[in-house]
DNA sequence: AACATTCCTGACCGATTGGTCAGGTAATAA
DNA sequence: TTATTACCTGACCAATCGGTCAGGAATGTT
């Protein structure tokens, strides 16, 4: 909440700048997270960020300006967190990496899974082009390198995509589906031990579904 | 399209309210899952129904109304689903069972899918009370009946819940990513074949991973 | 000090929101 | 036939929507 850090590294008002955007694509997180593009408001945004309304417009010219900044910078951090499939060749090690990864991000993020989670569910009418491009072509070479650990039998053979889509579906579920597992755990979020157990089990479950055992 | 059929039946007003409300609940559903509760338009859902607003509030006097007759349909729907569980002692053929019907139901219903998804993402405003009773129950039996399979000896000790999400996560995704899968299969809605290959696929992996070879 | 630039915001805009209502029409009951 | 009930809807309502704007305050530059 304090200016210092940033005003002393930048001036005063690049320090102001900075500040009030961070406040205000955190707030739109939370915003877009919880009621889609539709059904957020401006209005709410600014609360959520503690200024005007019209102090975010000066910011973000227009509602759909804003929203592609948070979609964008989800769609980074989760590129990012997609290279954990790559730094190893071994099937358990890289994809052990991948879903832990993706499960710690469901956790330490999980507004940008739900915003993400809400975009699809509308078809991607802000998206779609990074589905046709970057994912599209992300989710081909991966599926492309899974089948050859099939080819050279080790692992079992399975359709790539359809493994992808578990681990996907798998690990988002703990974000977007957060308050129906805290329900279900009598009201409690996950501790750091079931957290860990999840991960444990997700992990063991699926590789050992495709042939590599524990 | 027609009131013969349900006029014949019954009277030609009783027809007409029975006609009505099921193109306006058919409508709703469509808007809800795409725009959630507060992101769906009255309006809209008129629109979609090819009547005019007032008539909708007419026979849903408000848009809470409406939504909570929308999520009741959908979720004694998966209730219903959630029964094939029980069919068979036998792990095998219980969870089979179970995972194909909610693959099937994600095929059909997807709507239903997206607008559970959108509500819960929302933390359950409107069906909390659910979560908490009949989820919560259903959940708890089932867990048990798990437990009691590894407890036999019949597949491998993981944690009953963490299984559960993951069939839950795996077979709605195929519902509420359906757009991003699409996306993915080069713009084309999986064909019947690819349905079943991953249906046997999801079914494969998570048997397997509990210890259940094919 | 003088000027330029950026930040800030109350008041306002037309459009749309969920919802109402008066008055009409069509079907049913008497 | 007559009265009753249910169905239907254009016009309207206050509230809220995304966004604008004039003008003041603060900071930066010369």
């Amino acid at each position: 909440m304090s200016a210092q850090g940033a005003s002393i590294r930048n001036g005063h008002k690049a320090a102001i700048r900075e500040e009030n955007e961070k406040a205000i694509l955190e707030a739109a997180e939370e915003v877009f997270a919880e009621y889609g593009f539709s059904g957020a408001t401006t209005s709410r945004i600014a609360e959520h960020a503690g200024i005007p309304k019209a102090n975010l417009h000066y910011y973000f010219p227009t509602k759909e300006d804003l929203y592609r900044r948070v979609i964008d910078n989800i769609f980074n951090i989760w590129l990012e967190a997609a290279n954990s499939l790559d730094e190893s060749d071994d099937p358990r090690e890289a994809l052990t990496r991948y879903i832990h990864t993706k499960m710690d991000l469901s956790r330490s993020r999980p507004l940008g899974s739900k915003v993400w989670a809400n975009e699809i569910i509308q078809r991607a009418p802000i998206i779609q082009d990074y589905l046709e491009t970057t994912l599209r072509e992300w989710t081909a070479s991966r599926a492309a390198m899974i089948q050859r650990w099939i080819d050279e039998g080790r692992i079992m053979p399975i359709e790539p995509r359809y493994l992808l889509y578990m681990i996907w579906a798998t690990t988002q579920h703990y974000a977007d589906f957060g308050h129906q597992i805290t329900t279900l755990n009598d009201g409690e979020e996950l501790s750091d031990g079931q957290w860990e157990e999840a991960k444990r089990n997700v992990t063991e479950i699926i590789l050992r579904g495709i042939g590599i055992p524990s």
